[in-house]
RNA sequence: GUGGGCGUUGCCCAGAGGCUUAAGGCGCCAGGUUGUGGCCCUGGAGAUCGAGGGUUCGAAUCCCUCCGUCCACCCCA
């Protein structure tokens, strides 16, 4: 027993467990190349202003979640609690509003959240997000939640809701959260204590609050919807429109809000249709002021992204069948010191020629072998002993059907390949 | 940060003060006559019973503290 272990909320990936990690991610890349979205691998630490400006001062994520040190100069380090504002920061960077707009990029890394870890949620975890950046056409909200229900559906995820609303912008934004005051104001006495916090703290987030009574209280209250200005209201009912057109089965939800200060107009949720705690496959919104509270010109954008321990979570719970990784093709089993030269040689030159080929490497029986053979899961094994060095030849077994034959050793590289 | 459950070999788990030299299953290793896998049979290795302290003649078993883990809340992926 070691008495070092993985630090808590974090998690080793065994081999086991990779034929699904290796699944998500080779269709994340897929759908991503069939919507026109590039790679971008961002470091896995940025300064921490990034995440104050981008992500709100005010926010859980900012206030009492990031891994925040200094380095050995001085400078504030913080690692990724989340991946949309680290891609605009590179956006500025390299100057991509050179490029032709809306610039469309993916990204799989891990984020870390210092939080306690439960069901699906850990202090490092694996997301997979899109950024569209440069575009305001809510034709583009509804191209990246097509995307995402694609990729869900793609999958295997058949089971899950989109959920939709518009939380306004700038302009609309403060009449609806002065009418969401005035309304719970009025009810006070029927807040849970964390809401009474919330009310002056951040009031959207009153609506989602789970406890009963407030649930009850947010049935009532104020909808975005009604204080939205026109251009929200034209967006929100468009891409409405283009979301029906591309036959996407969405859920409007007035209380669906999200936790990060920078999103604006359309915010959506990805939710197995059993929930449970910590459900929220994937989510995202559009961040029209992101880019230009980092210091870049109005730029409007909007994102998606979702935590693939999740999927791996759901994808289990629905039982569904993952293509296995591959396994060697070749088991090279011998008998006696001479004919291990003999396999170590072959199995060099099946390598060689891109046949994946593994040697037993020590010495034992020939039945501890093929026991290992058949673990191993190769589809054949070549047995060398001395009559076969004798006779210049190798028995090859099929594994599958149990069939077996002698043949010349300078006829295998042609017969397998 | 708050509340609850649980920590016995690589994994699943029995045991509930002395009958434990801690049982069983999976997995691993070896063997079941000459150089052949999957099933079956036999044997073997592998555990300071999460850590520290206490109660007791005696603790895996009772008590305390810590740590870890799981579940829920908060928040989020």
């Amino acid at each position: 027993m070691t008495e070092i272990k993985s630090p808590r909320g974090t998690a080793d990936i065994l081999p086991v467990e990779q034929a699904y990690w290796e699944y998500v991610r080779k269709y994340a890349g897929d759908t991503c190349h069939l919507y026109g979205y590039q790679r971008i691998d961002t470091p896995v630490f940025e300064e921490t202003a990034l995440f104050i400006r981008g992500v709100g001062k005010e926010t859980e994520v900012v206030q009492k979640q990031m891994y925040t040190f200094d380095d050995n100069s001085g400078t504030s380090i913080t690692l990724r609690p989340e991946g949309t504002a680290p891609v605009c920061r590179a956006y500025l960077e390299h100057g991509m509003h050179n490029m032709p707009q809306p610039v469309k990029l993916f990204y799989i890394s891990p984020a870390f959240r210092y939080e306690r870890p439960q069901l699906g949620r850990f202090r490092q975890h694996w997301q997979f997000g899109v950024e569209a950046i440069g575009e305001a056409d809510p034709s583009l909200d509804a191209e990246i939640i097509d995307m995402a229900w694609r990729f869900y559906q793609g999958l295997g995820l058949k089971e899950l809701s989109i959920k939709l609303n518009s939380i306004g912008c700038q302009l609309c934004r403060p009449s609806f959260l002065e009418a969401l005051k005035s309304y719970y104001t009025k009810h006070t006495d029927k807040l849970c204590p964390e809401c009474k916090e919330r009310l002056t703290r951040s009031p959207l987030r009153l609506l989602d609050c789970k406890k009963l009574s407030c649930r009850e209280l947010a049935k009532s209250a104020p909808l975005s919807s009604d204080h939205l200005c026109d251009d929200c209201k034209n967006h929100f009912s468009q891409l409405q429109h283009y979301l029906e057109l591309l036959d996407l089965p969405f859920e409007l939800d007035p209380c669906l809000v999200r936790g990060l200060d920078y999103y604006t107009k359309t915010v959506f949720e990805f939710l197995p249709r059993e929930e449970g705690a910590q459900s929220a496959l994937g989510g995202g919104g559009r961040y029209d002021n992101l880019i230009e509270e980092l210091g870049g010109k109005h730029t409007p954008a909007i994102g998606f992204a979702t935590g693939i321990e999740r999927i791996i979570l759901n994808l289990k719970k629905a039982d569904i069948a993952i293509p296995p990784l591959p396994t060697p093709r070749v088991y090279i089993a011998y008998l006696g010191e001479q004919a291990k030269e003999e396999a170590l040689k072959l199995a060099a030159e099946l390598r060689q020629n891109n046949i994946s080929a593994i040697t037993s490497l020590g010495s034992r029986s020939l039945k501890a072998q093929m026991r290992q053979a058949n673990t191993s899961g190769t589809a054949m094994v070549i047995t060398i002993g001395e009559n076969e060095l004798k006779n210049n030849t190798v028995e090859l077994r099929d594994m599958v059907n149990a069939e077996q034959r002698t043949i010349p050793r300078d006829e295998i590289l042609a017969l397998l390949n």
